[in-house]
RNA sequence: CGGGACGUAGCGCAGCUCGGUAGCGCACUUGCUUCGGGAGCAAGGGGUCGCUGGUUCAAAUCCAGUCGUCCCGACCA
């Protein structure tokens, strides 16, 4: 492909819209255009990155014995509410009408249909195991999309469906797609793992999400270095076996400490000379049973879903000021967890209740308050563990060291049993022959969110940097003075040898300065590039450069130079030095 | 949906406090020179200042509303 031929809009400059690096790649190479928000064109380069992407995933799926088709993104309203997810789904279900004034919407996902058109068409056991699949847009009217196809409204999603006889079949189906899952992450060049989930809108028995670490990932994970324990941040536990504060912080009965204008742990702490681990801090949280007191360590955080959990609530979101100064009679910094006014209930962290000699707020402007006991000095109504997890905590199931990550969430696989062949009535003939209801699995992969998080992942400070199996291209041929006839026509000579090689090439022959084209190619990422200039010329040599290391090579004539790129264009992942 | 920020040329921004001729860099067009890391000189083109209304002799600038984009929170691939 002619560069002058392409159409690759690059940015010089950060976009401002973008924060994420990813992002801003993504804008910059000429990947991806914003139509509107969380709705994005794929431009020739992005699309063509995209497609070599699906052809991985489809490779992997075809080899599981999955099955590719394609379903209508607009589907009839009617059979959401014959599933009943027309409600479940709220506003995140675009809906809107046709001429003969039907409902119709935009499909977020496919389970109503292909359970719809399996219930049709096989009506025996004979025809089972079947795993169906496409790659194709969905769209889901998010409250904030954000951070380009990170979180997008209309997005790629390879979605499988599994219709198995019986719960044996489903754990067949549903490990063969998690194999699937590994080749495919692995293949990519990631490091992920699959961590057990809460089902979610999706629903069914059990369901696991594949995660590829990443610092700027919007999911936090619980690691064990040891016995490689995984969990969520809101699901993970880490033993409590804390003994309380420091001897050094101890007092021997409840004592005011004057404490002006010192109201975060950080301040008193310092204030105090006394460790954050001696403190026992109150946060007051505002639910639908009125007010809910949460206390954990000083250099804890809470987590709000574990707190949701153990207090038993829906809604749970922090108490405005106003509020925590009329519950706790002070000004915000200084709660404590006694005479409050108003609070259903307090629910404190197992280590809170390990353990007594706490400092507390006082409830009283300037104040704190030194050895305070759980149960002597305020009545605890739950007792649970409400604290989110720290890098350095000790694994539940072996004592391991616990780290925690950031990850994002590229794949969603699920186990729905027959949740949705109940409810739209699917049933087949088995041995016996009586109905059965289809077992089933659902499997996604965030195909765009997928593309992105490899560019987040893969890219350096020149561009983007992914594996050759995705990159856009192979190959670029960089002809550096379109001036001269002798470096054209050595271009246009490699160019058109190396692509009846059949070739996946890009060649610049746009008539631009040297470092203008130069910039472009490393910023697109392509990984391996000629160069052809007067120095070629002049000293007949040929040279190669590899993106991934940043690595010269130089041949002496064009067989040699051929016969490399060949070899480098087998890579799947990056050329390792 | 709650909280915050921003909308001025294709892109990135200044101008707005204190109302009076719309500006800078990059990009673009033409010519000449240059040609291994975002070239130089010269000449040029391009903007209803997001939109609507109000105040005013006069609005990019002040006021109100509205739309859009982004960030933080509750949800998710």
């Amino acid at each position: 492909m002619r560069y002058s031929k392409f159409f690759i809009p690059s940015l010089k400059e950060d976009p401002k819209e973008a924060v994420l690096k990813s992002h801003k790649l993504l804008l910059r190479a000429g990947f991806v255009r914003q139509l509107s928000g969380g709705i994005y064109t794929y431009l020739p380069l992005g699309f063509k990155s995209l497609k070599k992407l699906e052809d991985i995933i489809r490779q992997e799926m075809n080899l599981a014995g999955a099955v590719e088709l394609s379903m209508p993104f607009v589907q009839p309203l009617d059979i959401w509410r014959q599933s009943g997810r027309d409600e479940d789904y709220g506003k995140e279900l675009l809906r809107f009408k046709d001429r003969q004034d039907r409902d119709f919407c935009l499909a977020p996902t496919y389970e109503e249909v292909i359970t719809d058109l399996v219930k049709r068409n096989i009506k025996s056991y004979k025809e089972l195991p079947l795993t169906l699949y496409q790659i194709h847009l969905k769209f889901r009217d998010e409250m904030r999309p954000r951070f380009g196809l990170m979180r997008a409204k209309e997005f790629i999603m390879k979605d499988a469906y599994s219709f198995d006889a019986d719960d044996a079949g489903l754990d067949k189906s549903y490990k063969a797609m998690r194999k699937a899952y590994e080749n495919i992450f692995k293949r990519l060049g990631f490091s992920f793992k699959f961590i057990k989930a809460e089902a979610g809108e999706i629903g069914g028995s059990y369901s696991e999400e594949l995660m590829v670490f990443s610092e700027y990932g919007e999911d936090t994970i619980v690691l064990c270095d040891n016995c490689g324990y995984s969990a969520s941040i809101d699901d993970a536990n880490s033993v409590s076996d804390y003994h309380g504060p420091l001897e050094s912080c101890r007092q021997p009965k409840m004592t005011k400490l004057f404490t002006p204008d010192k109201k975060s742990v950080e301040d008193v702490s310092a204030y105090l000379k006394v460790d954050k681990t001696c403190f026992a801090k109150t946060i007051i949280y505002e639910t639908e049973i009125g007010f809910v007191a949460g206390i954990v360590r000083g250099d804890r955080e809470i987590n709000e879903h574990k707190l949701k959990k153990a207090a038993g609530v829906k809604n749970l979101f922090l108490a405005k000021e106003a509020d925590v100064e009329r519950v706790t009679g002070a000004p915000c910094g200084f709660a404590g967890p006694f005479g409050l006014n108003d609070v259903r209930l307090i629910v404190i962290d197992e280590e809170i209740n390990n353990s007594e000699y706490w400092i507390t707020g006082a409830n009283e402007k300037d104040a704190h308050m030194a050895n305070v006991k759980p149960e002597r000095d305020f009545m605890p109504d739950v007792v649970a563990n409400i604290r989110s997890v720290q890098t350095g905590d000790k694994c539940v199931r072996c004592s391991g060291s616990l780290s925690v990550k950031n990850a994002i969430e590229l794949g969603h696989i699920f186990k729905l049993g027959d949740k949705y062949s109940s409810i739209l009535d699917a049933k087949f003939l088995d041995e016996k022959g009586e109905f059965k209801f289809f077992v089933m699995g659902c499997y996604g992969i965030g195909v765009g969110r997928t593309l992105q998080t490899l560019i987040e992942v893969f890219s350096d400070e020149s561009g983007i940097n992914l594996p050759v199996s995705v990159s856009p291209f192979t190959v670029a041929v960089v002809s550096l003075n379109t001036g001269d006839e002798g470096i054209v026509g050595l271009s246009e000579k490699i160019y058109s040898e190396l692509k009846s090689f059949g070739m996946d090439i890009l060649y610049d022959d746009r008539k631009l300065s040297a470092g203008v084209k130069l910039k472009d190619i490393d910023l697109i990422g392509i990984p391996f590039k000629i160069v052809i200039g007067n120095r070629t010329i002049k000293d007949k040599k040929y040279e190669l450069s590899i993106k991934n290391g940043n690595i010269k090579e130089v041949y002496g004539n064009l067989e040699s130079l051929y016969k490399r790129v060949i070899e480098l264009s087998k890579v799947e992942g990056f050329f390792e030095p």
